[in-house]
Order: structure tokens, then C-alpha cells, then sequence
RNA sequence: GCCGCCUUAGCUCAGUCGGUAGAGCACCUCACUCGUAAUGAGGUUGUCCGGAGUUCGAUUCUCCGAGGCGGCUCCA
């Protein structure tokens, strides 16, 4: 994932001697042995292209973005290699290499087991220790399908000319290039294996450092849910054996902080089986957090002008055909319940109640913006593979904001929002944004004047551009009534995640007939603006939960304090200033257990609390306490009075 | 929803080639009263996820269902 910094590339220019070598020998003659690749002229090339007087080649380090892309790609070749050699008659779909790492798709005539999988690595050992040559061969098209004639998917990739719908396709078939290329792997002169491959590739097999399967999956040809299913196989690979092993460390890691792990160690959550897939409820020290994040979440929207609204859970699904939210969510919302006559819908979003709050009486352009706010729970009905701990759930309560306003107020409302939900993400600490501006394509599915779609865009990329921040392009992930900004968190470990969104609605207002009454008298129409900022509460908690890897901020914490008794005989005292501090509103337990001092450290330790209060006789001697931080380190002898100011400070700063 | 894997004590997990089961932690009791990550001894705990089938007998095999995990698809 975060790498540290890549070494620089550097260049060489082809002389007339050199004209008609290889890439490779030109860079090994200025000394450079680490490049995984080639570039020459602007296009990746194999260390084996011929290259040109006057051509400039340049160094592709293993261990930077395109050499990695080139490895991993070499390592899935390796990949469905040993699985050919192993399960022959296995079909080969697509095998690109991703983020962190590689796949590659096969239809097998049997879904790949465990077992299959460790043979299929040892497999690959062998294959890599061969030192097998990649060698790149130019092909008609008419040959390339007799050579692939037991191939379908890969003849449907030659049809397709690079399939630009099938993600990843395009390392197969190059659909900028004319030609298409096999590439045939040597041991000496024998041949070893092939697929019809764009390349580039590493020069060799034994090229390539270190590598390990993950998992296995299924995944849809051509990521349609229409097309048969595919087996998977992930794998990662590196330019180091020690960056492979930080990898899979940083992988640990990322598991240990798992909030669903988290959630049941802590005591935080669960979701019950006799309640229903995805369905959470939060034990006291989960809601003790969720409290505070909420009482956070109103005193700031309070602060920044928003009025609070209140909304049911049900409604006559009236509401939603007006919006237009049934014919597009039908499929992921509840079923209905019939009921006097009406069929009855589980809430999947806030929004048309809100405006019902606005309608429910005459508006006047001097009350707008108008900014109604609720903790709004909707249900939503996810397919059951894809519910995940608190990140996807059926039921959630969002943050939910509206905004009425003029088109003159928009743009100025918009940079205001993008600021205020920037600020409130900073104060749960994080810190590290990016902005996805996700506009339409032209999808059947996008309603509303494209006029109104290019202001509402232009408002939003003007507030994007003001906020500094990284902006990133999303052609066709609006939402169907229009355009959205999203803000983009990456967490402790370096993981992104999708946090708020803000989105331009003209739609609505269209459809619910809203107006207010201008300055002249005329009836005009508001636009709206939707947000959340935490998405769901629930998903936050989570994304919070992992970043703090479950050590949360003394603000946040469950339990802020707990008091420790060197003996029972300090009970009391313990708890004396344990009553002081909850006198400041301080969430502190004391340990008055059995176990041995040295036990209740150890379990307040596990629990991660920020603050241990102990006291024995030598503190109670002079009112004094001691404290053991999270860290391990400790503070002897403070005075009661000075530890109590201490951790209130600590909680009022929010650290 | 689709594919694969999984479900045994409150938790983490072992085990039974078909004869109703075990460890550690937790919990309870007793002793210990201790200065910064586990005091000792003793004890309790199970519809082996649910239902149906095969069988003399099913936690174990088969089927169906529920829930979980990893992906795919989806994500207002």
C-alpha cells in the first residue's frame, strides 16, 4: 500500500552502436541492472525490444508503480501456467495485475480447493526456479484463433478488440495497438506454455522476486452477473522477499484492526442471528462512543445553522413514487407490508420527509437557506453476500442534512457544507482527505435538465477547487438526480475509505413541487442539497474503530478511566476520586475485583483504556494518584486534584 | 443474489474413520492483600447452527434452510 519513496528512473539515449541491440543491453551498459522493463519512447517495452539510434530508453525499477504492474502481471502468467500444467482443460479468462498485487480467472472443471491452491504455488515455485523466458511473438489475428481455438474467453477478447468494458482486459488485447502478441514461454527452446498477452513482460520467470496466493473467489467474465462465473486467484507479488513480507505484516495488521474483531473484543457491538443478517446492536460501550460522536455531530451542526427535524420509519409508499426512489430502488429496498389498504415501505433514505417539513407551510425566500438535520435510521435491503460488519449493514442511521436554498445562495452553501464536514471529520482525527467528484455520463438512468446538471456540476467543482484538497474524477457515479462530491479519508494504516458526500438535487424540489416566495413576489423553486457526514454512524464507528485500531481518543473512549486499587483496602479511596471525576462527566470504572493488581492492569490494558488511576498506600499517604498511560508509561505521586484536571483537560481538548 | 469455505461451552479453538465431547480464557468458590501486562487450588458450563433424510444409532454422512467469512455483482 504507503511504499517508501521509489527510486528515480533514469534515462539513456540509444547511440548509433546501440542501434538494433535491446533495451535491456542498453541499460545494463550505463550500469543499470534494476528495471523490470523498459520504457522506450513513452510505451513499456520488454528488455528484449530492439531499440533504435536515438531512442530514449528508460529504466522501469521493479519497485516502482509500472514495474510492480509488470511483475505481477509476469507472476499471474506464472499463475494460470502452473495451473494449466496442473489441471489441464482449465480455461484461462483474464489475469491482470491490481492494486497490491495480480489475479487471474479461470473456469476450471471444479471449483479450485484449498489443497489445489498450495499445489498450485508450489507449482509456480518450480516454474519461477525454470527461469522460463517470457518471449513476445507478433500474431495475425487469423493465427492467434487457430492457436487459441481451445480458448473461448480469450477468442471473445480478440472479437472484442480489447474489450474495453471488461476491466483488465485490455493487458490481454491492446486496443490502441494494431497488432496482437503471444507470448511463449521458453525453457531453452522448448515451449512451455503461451497466452495471447499485450506484455510487456519480466525477461524471465526466476525474475520475479517473491510472490504468494491469497485467496480464491469467483468473479463474473466480464464483471456481468449475466456471464458465467469464473474462479479466481489472488496474488501478490513484490520486488523483494522483505517488501512482500511488509506487505502481508501491513495485512496483519489490517486484520488485527478489524472492526468486527474489535467490536466483540471491546464489547461494542454485535449483531445477534435472532435479530437478522446485518442488523447491529451496540452494548453500553459502544453506545457510550456513539453517544459522544453524536452529541459532537448536533452541538456542531447546531453551531453551523442547521434546525432538527424528526422523521418515522415507515411510510405509504405514495412518498416514494413521488420522489421517484421505487422504480429505481425497488430491488434494495424492503418488501412492502400491506396494510389498510396501502402497502407500507421501510424508510431507505431521509430525504422526502425532510421535504415534507418544508412543505408543510408557505416559504419565504428570507428564511432560505434553510438546513433541516436528523439522525435519520433507514433500512435498506443489501443482497446477503454483501453485508460486512458495520461498513454495510440494513439498517443504519445516517446524518442526515437537507438544504433549501436559492440558486444564488448554492455555490456560497456548497463551499460552506464541503468546509464544515472537512472540520467535523478533523476533529475525529482524520486528517488525510481526497475529493471524487462524481458527475454523469449519459446513462438512461440520470434525470433532470443537463443545464441544470452543468450548474450544479460547476458549483460543486468550484467548491471542490476552493477546499485545495486532491480532486479525483467520476464520470457516471452520480446519483440519479444528480451530481456529488465525496470526501475521501485514508485511515492510520493508509486505507481509503468513502466518508461524506454532497449532492446537487434540483429534482426533488421538481417533483415535490417545491417553491418559496421571492423578493418580487414570484413563486420560485429551491434547490437542494443533501449530506452526511459520517455516511452511516454505524459505518463510521467502524472506520474510526480501525483507524484508532480500537485505542480510541480520551474523548471518544468507552471507559475513559479505570481506577485501580493497589489492595482492596484502597477501594475506597479509589473510588472517592472516581466520584470526582464523573462529577465532570468523566465515563471511569474502578476494578474492584478479586484479581491481583497486576491482573486488573493487564485487563484495563487489553480494554484499551487511556487512563489508569492507581492507589496504594504510598499515593492515599498524600492524596495523590499514579497514572499508567496507554503507552505503557507512568506518572507517580500526582495530586488528586491535578489528576482530575488532567483528564478533563484531556477529554475537553478531544485528544 | 451468485461461487467457494465455515458454524462444537460466553470467547478462541481441538475432537469424534457414525456409539451424545475436550483445552485455554471467561465465570463461580476458597485462600492470598500484592506498586504498573496473567497468584494458587477447586468447580460450573454444551439442543456439537436449525430442519428433514439414511442408519440399530447422526455432532460426524446426504439434502434443505439460517448465520458467518472471502470474492463477484450492487451501493440512493
Amino acid at each position: 500500500m504507503s511504499s517508501p519513496a521509489l527510486p528515480a528512473a533514469v534515462t539513456v539515449t540509444v547511440t548509433a552502436e546501440q542501434a538494433g541491440t535491446t533495451a535491456g543491453e542498453v541499460l545494463r551498459a550505463a550500469g543499470i541492472t534494476d528495471s523490470a522493463v523498459a520504457r522506450v519512447a513513452g510505451r513499456l517495452r520488454d528488455l528484449a525490444h530492439v531499440v533504435d539510434e536515438g531512442d530514449v530508453v528508460e529504466q522501469v525499477p521493479y519497485a516502482s508503480a509500472d514495474g510492480r504492474a509488470v511483475l505481477r502481471h509476469s507472476s499471474a502468467h506464472v499463475l494460470a501456467q502452473a495451473v494449466q500444467d496442473l489441471f489441464p482443460g482449465t480455461r484461462l479468462g483474464i489475469g491482470p495485475p491490481i492494486a497490491d498485487g495480480f489475479y487471474y480467472d479461470f473456469l476450471p472443471e471444479r471449483p479450485f480447493t484449498p489443497q489445489d491452491v498450495t499445489a498450485i504455488e508450489q507449482r509456480m515455485t518450480q516454474i519461477v526456479r525454470q527461469r522460463q523466458r517470457f518471449s513476445r511473438r507478433v500474431v495475425s489475428e487469423g493465427d492467434a484463433r487457430e492457436e487459441l481455438a481451445d480458448e473461448p474467453f480469450k477468442l471473445e477478447l480478440i472479437d472484442l478488440k480489447g474489450g474495453a468494458d471488461a476491466e483488465g482486459a485490455d493487458v490481454e488485447v491492446d486496443p490502441s495497438a494494431a497488432e496482437l502478441s503471444i507470448y511463449d514461454n521458453l525453457a531453452g527452446e522448448d515451449l512451455m506454455w503461451k497466452d495471447l498477452c499485450r506484455g510487456p513482460h519480466l525477461p524471465t520467470t526466476r525474475d520475479i522476486p517473491a510472490f504468494a496466493l491469497m485467496r480464491t473467489a469467483a468473479a463474473y467474465w466480464r464483471g456481468s452477473e449475466k456471464n458465467p462465473q469464473l474462479q479466481r486467484i489472488y496474488g501478490t507479488a513484490w520486488e523483494s522477499k522483505s517488501a512482500l513480507k511488509t506487505h502481508l505484516t501491513m495485512l496483519e495488521e489490517a486484520e488485527k484492526r478489524d472492526h468486527r474483531r474489535l467490536g466483540a473484543e471491546l464489547d461494542l457491538f454485535s449483531f445477534p442471528d435472532e435479530i437478522g443478517s446485518g442488523l447491529a446492536v451496540f452494548h453500553p460501550k459502544g453506545g457510550a462512543v456513539r453517544r459522544v460522536m453524536e452529541d459532537y455531530s448536533r452541538r456542531r451542526h447546531e453551531q453551523a445553522g442547521y434546525s432538527f427535524v424528526n422523521s418515522p420509519h415507515i411510510t405509504k409508499e405514495d412518498l416514494f413514487l413521488t420522489s421517484g426512489h421505487l422504480p429505481y430502488y425497488a430491488d434494495t429496498m424492503f418488501p412492502p407490508i400491506p396494510f389498510e389498504g396501502a402497502d407500507y415501505y421501510l424508510k431507505p433514505m431521509n430525504c422526502p420527509f425532510h421535504i415534507l417539513v418544508f412543505k408543510s407551510r408557505g416559504r419565504s425566500y428570507r428564511e432560505l437557506p434553510q438546513r433541516f438535520f436528523e439522525f435519520g435510521t433507514v433500512y435498506r435491503y443489501e443482497k446477503s453476500g454483501v453485508v460486512h460488519g458495520l461498513t454495510r449493514v440494513r439498517g443504519l442511521t445516517m446524518d442526515d442534512a437537507h438544504i433549501f436554498c436559492t440558486q444564488e445562495q448554492l455555490a456560497a452553501e456548497l463551499s460552506d457544507v464541503l468546509a464544515f464536514v472537512l472540520g467535523l471529520l478533523r476533529d475525529f482525527g482524520l486528517t488525510d482527505f481526497f475529493l471524487e467528484l462524481s458527475t454523469r455520463d449519459d446513462s438512461a438512468k440520470f434525470v433532470g435538465k443537463p443545464e441544470q446538471w452543468e450548474q450544479a456540476t460547476a458549483a460543486l467543482q468550484a467548491a471542490a477547487d476552493s477546499s485545495g484538497l486532491e480532486l479525483v474524477a467520476d464520470p457516471g457515479g452520480a446519483a440519479f438526480y444528480g451530481p456529488k462530491i465525496s470526501v475521501q479519508a485514508r485511515d492510520a494504516i493508509g486505507r481509503t475509505w468513502q466518508m461524506s458526500t454532497i449532492q446537487v438535487d434540483f429534482n426533488l424540489p421538481e417533483r415535490f413541487e417545491l417553491t418559496y416566495q421571492a423578493a418580487d413576489g414570484s413563486r420560485q423553486r429551491p434547490v437542494m442539497l443533501h449530506h452526511a457526514l459520517f455516511g452511516s454512524i454505524e459505518r463510521f464507528f467502524g472506520v474510526l474503530l480501525e483507524h484508532y485500531a480500537g485505542a480510541f481518543p480520551a474523548w471518544l473512549a468507552p471507559v475513559q478511566v479505570v481506577g485501580i486499587p493497589i489492595t482492596s483496602e484502597h477501594d475506597g479511596y479509589v473510588q472517592d476520586v472516581a466520584v470526582r471525576l464523573r462529577k465532570h462527566g468523566i465515563r471511569v470504572e474502578v476494578d474492584s475485583s478479586e484479581d491481583r493488581m497486576q491482573k486488573k492492569i493487564r485487563n484495563a490494558q487489553k480494554s484499551k483504556v487511556p487512563f489508569m488511576l492507581l492507589a496504594g498506600d504510598e499515593d492515599a499517604g498524600k492524596g495523590a494518584v499514579s497514572f499508567r498511560y496507554r503507552d505503557g508509561t507512568q506518572e507517580n505521586g500526582v495530586p488528586v486534584d491535578e489528576a482530575v484536571a488532567k483528564v478533563v483537560a484531556a477529554v475537553e481538548q478531544r485528544r
